[in-house]
DNA sequence: TATTGTTATACTCTATAACTATA
DNA sequence: TATAGTTATAGAGTATAACAATA
């Protein structure tokens, strides 16, 4: 019961912290790069989402970028409005919507891409590569990880599957 | 130039994404243990940036948590409404105000830290322990570089002092 | 009856601007 | 003149509730 010396803990070890910092910086750098692109960050995730094929109906969408389905109209309609995405019926269930990325759109996303990989390289600068490709490794087990309690399971197998390809 | 095998980044290792959603887990998890503290997961970062002493003035403040100084006024009053912290002119400058914790507050934490730390094993549960530990540490890294460019340097200069004591 | 998406509304959260007090 | 903090207000972002279409 000795609390003196935190060994175990040290004084700034607050999961919390770090992320919010992280991520908070994550933000910071890429703000500037997507600024034109409506949604900004947001839809820019949404966007390489729908390029990937990584979106199906608007509910998946949302659950994968958690945003709620009322936002999610919102920005959606701005990305169409802009050209850059479409939405029509499923043939399966014609409730819901299947999002698709436009030529103009895969245009657009590759055009941001460059920048978009700056600002990643940005906010891992402080690791030397080998520790950063950890980072990156193991960041992605902790978010498939948590995808899967939100729902999101089939995406991460699918990707589990494609990294093993690529390594 | 080839673009069909992307060997490099795989499907899903947008940075962006993955800390979103790490992140939102992370304050999924802490709501309910934090509910009941003004500010919920952000009123314990400051209720316990006040107790570890890594609180001086509310500037330092915002910056550390990345709250606009605005917003920051009316979080501080809610906790020092609650008997957590308490505010005191800087001798040294009187414009500005130290922040201190009470002896209320100190407990407070100490009662909240377990199941906090529980919320932080839930997110990391996907992870062995030993790549948890690798990844608690190379996420302080980015964290202390991405604090550096904020302003905060002292207070990551101090915990790689302590980490290095403590390992 | 339950679910997907939309709309309107209300709410919360955040930032802008103006002010006080110190330096 | 510049800075730390506060306050008031406006703005952005988010969620709640009611609705239409489909299952």
């Amino acid at each position: 019961m000795r609390r003196d010396v935190p060994t175990e803990e040290p004084l700034d070890a607050d999961l919390g912290w770090m992320l919010g910092t992280v991520f908070r910086e994550y933000l910071r750098a890429t703000e500037a790069a997507v600024s034109e692109l409506p949604g900004g960050p947001r839809g820019y995730q949404l966007l390489a989402a729908a390029v990937r094929g990584q979106a199906r109906n608007q509910g998946s969408l949302g659950a994968r970028l958690g945003i709620d389905r009322t936002v999610l109209t919102y920005l959606i309609d701005d990305l169409e409005a802009a050209g850059l995405v479409s939405r029509r019926p499923d043939p399966a269930d014609r409730r819901s919507r299947l999002v698709d990325a436009t030529d103009v759109g895969r245009q657009a996303l590759a055009g941001y891409e460059a920048a978009v990989e700056q600002a990643e390289r940005h906010v891992l600068a402080p690791l030397p590569d080998q520790d950063a490709a950890t980072f990156r490794r193991l960041l992605q087990a902790l978010a498939c990880g948590s995808a899967d309690r939100v729902g999101t399971e089939e995406l991460c197998r699918v990707l589990e599957q494609a990294a093993q390809a690529g390594a």
